[in-house]
RNA sequence: UCCCCGGUUGUGUAAUGGUAGCACGGCAGACUCUGGAUCUGCUUGUGGGGGUUCAAAUCCUCCCUGGGGAACCA
């Protein structure tokens, strides 16, 4: 890595108005030389699958960094054994390198500071600031004093209770905390605090644990230690020892910065800034490890990667790119208020980026048979169509065309609604890349009243769908070719939640029974014969009906598409205000 | 007021004492071989009251209101 000194830069963009207030301070920081260089972590606890919601943190601390000439980390917080896997370390790095956030070299972990945290730690107690405390958890908890409500339902925090050990004298704290390491006392006897004010008004400045007793291998040192920081302290060691400038975390923590600084301060070590920001909250999903689980684990969903889950491996396999995921998060921005984004932005940045990219092709989802009567028995026409007209050089195919298609359910009605300008007794559309038909009227299943085949005529004049006579058709439809087609599953989606802010349930209420029953939808349609082939993980536009891309659940001659996300659908907005 | 942090159109965000702007949504229209895309127009906002000032979203003050805060989790 080269001198990070010389990386330094304000930037001309950065310093002026228009600035996140993160940035500000940054440039600010550097500006009055608070810091030479910028450098930024990505934190994460390897102990569960990643979301949009920490993809929103971690483009956060990797642009900031990038924007300043600085470098990113990305350091695994692993200081809890009891939840933390190998596994989802290479998920997150899978997740977090797919996003476009490379910090490929700079890969980090807290576990490998354990040595030099203790070393702070000692440090620390021989200051008098840390003792080794023998009371239990609870009462800890007790000691420290808590928020309490009077009769007019205010609260009031009395302050605490100093420990009888206390004051136990440094040689002694010492001792008893190279035991604990020694592995002398069982877990949960003893713990390390910091000796700061019982009486705090801030709860977490009364005397908070810095190190806990805990028999349990960890994922990457074994059984190497058994007692294990806790968060605030390492938290601040960590960013210390890599010379972190910038912390940047969620507001949840801001509560937890006095006590950030006072580690920095009493160990005397390198004084990274912590920054708060609000986390992401997204209408109609529910963005937190401990609710995805939820989900997980009473089936609600198939699995972390379920297309309808705001994980980074369920968008991926949803259809969603870097790309749009990069571009909503730029938009939403950054700031301290609670926030509660629509998820229509989220879809709108997919859209506006598979309009670009995706090539067009032809499926039908709810098929009805389309009979040409009077095209020529056995003739099979091959006809041209674009595949993407925002991008010339997509290029175009050969669909092949025959008298019996299929078409869309909803492309014909018996008895056309108010400005309904599809299939109807009497009308003509056009077949995309076709050719202009009319229809002249449909069969019915006599038993069940349903149609079950609509006929119609063409016009041999008007093949690729223009019109010699320059007569206005307008509607056009799509179609596939009934001799040619390939049968294939499509996956539908909706909001995994109707209500906005799944949480807010009533009292009583449990939110996961609240899961929208028509989350997902399957359908047996047909595609064109290029769908044959397609490749999970590819994304295509089905005319008319929305993008979608290619599922893993896909074998050969079977494909299996789920849909990413809608094409703006007009006509359901008319329908709508006709019901 | 136990402590901390917030409150700008429906939603998200900008304006750093000097024209309240942008994006998404919504509505209307143009265009179109996707009722897609594209383009144009429109609508609506500084939580409330006082104060400082020539001038306040911005500074002061009171009120209202939302979020967070006791874990041997992070």
């Amino acid at each position: 890595m080269s001198d990070p000194e010389k990386n330094a830069t304000i930037g001309s963009e950065a310093g002026g108005p228009g600035l996140d207030f993160i940035r500000e301070a940054v440039a600010e920081d550097l500006r009055s030389g608070r810091f030479a260089y910028v450098r930024t972590r990505l934190p994460p606890e390897p102990n569960g699958w990643m979301h949009i919601g920490h993809a929103k943190a971690f483009s956060i601390d990797y642009y900031v960094a990038k924007d300043f000439g600085g470098t990113c980390n990305l350091r695994f917080d692993d200081t809890n054994p009891a939840k933390e896997d190998m596994s989802y370390v290479e998920a997150i790095k899978r997740d977090t390198f797919w996003l476009g956030l490379d910090c490929r070299d700079r890969v980090l972990f807290a576990s490998d500071y354990y040595e030099r945290m203790y070393e702070l730690a000692v440090k620390l107690i021989k200051k008098g600031v840390a003792y080794v405390d023998d009371l239990s958890a609870e009462q800890m908890s007790e000691y420290r004093g808590t928020a309490v409500a009077d009769k007019n339902n205010v609260t009031h925090t009395p302050p605490g209770r100093d420990s009888p050990y206390r004051n136990r004298s440094v040689e002694e704290n010492l001792d008893l905390f190279e035991r604990m390491r020694a592995g002398e006392f069982a877990d949960g006897a003893k713990t390390l605090r910091a000796k700061i004010d019982m009486a705090h008004p801030n709860l977490v400045m009364r005397d908070p644990p810095m190190y806990r007793i805990k028999r349990e291998p960890h994922y990457r040192t074994g059984n190497a230690w058994c007692i294990y920081p806790m968060y605030d302290f390492q938290e601040a060691m960590s960013d210390a020892i890599e010379g972190v400038t910038h912390s940047l975390c969620s507001l949840e923590y801001e509560i937890h910065r006095p006590l950030y600084d006072w580690f920095i301060r009493e160990a005397e070590v390198f004084p990274s800034r912590q920054i708060e920001f609000s986390r992401l909250n997204i209408s109609h999903t529910v963005l937190s490890k401990r609710w995805l689980l939820r989900l997980v684990q009473d089936g609600v969903v198939s699995g972390w990667d379920d297309p309808r889950m705001p994980t980074i491996a369920g968008l991926r396999r949803r259809g969603y790119t870097p790309e749009a995921i990069r571009d909503f998060l730029g938009r939403i921005g950054i700031a301290k208020t609670d926030s509660l984004v629509d998820i229509q932005l989220l879809e709108h940045c997919l859209r506006e980026d598979l309009n670009r990219r995706a090539d067009r092709v032809m499926a039908v989802l709810r098929p009805l048979k389309l009979i040409i009567e009077n095209w020529p028995a056995g003739k099979v026409d091959e006809l041209e169509a674009v595949n993407n007209p925002e991008d010339p050089s997509a290029g175009a195919r050969k669909v092949p065309f025959s008298g019996e298609l299929w078409i869309e359910r909803d492309d014909f009605a018996e008895v056309p609604p108010p400005k309904y300008f599809r299939l109807f007794p009497g009308n003509s559309v056009r077949l995309r890349y076709g050719y202009i038909v009319t229809c002249t009227g449909f069969d019915k299943d006599p038993a069940t009243g349903e149609v079950v085949a609509v006929r119609c005529t063409y016009d041999p004049e008007t093949r690729g769908g223009n019109a010699p006579d320059n007569r206005k058709v307008k509607g056009t439809i799509h179609w596939v070719s009934a001799a040619h087609a390939v049968p294939m599953e499509a996956r539908l989606f909706d909001h995994l939640f109707v209500a906005e802010r799944p949480m807010d349930v009533p009292d009583g209420v449990d939110w996961v029974t609240t899961v929208n029953p028509g989350s997902l939808e399957v359908l047996s349609g047909y595609a064109e014969p290029c769908l044959a082939s397609a490749e999970p993980g590819r994304s295509f536009q089905f005319e008319r009906l929305g993008y979608f891309c290619c599922d893993p659940d896909t074998r050969p001659g079977a494909p299996v598409f789920n849909r990413s996300v809608s094409l703006r659908d007009t006509w359901a907005k008319i329908e709508k205000k006709q019901a």
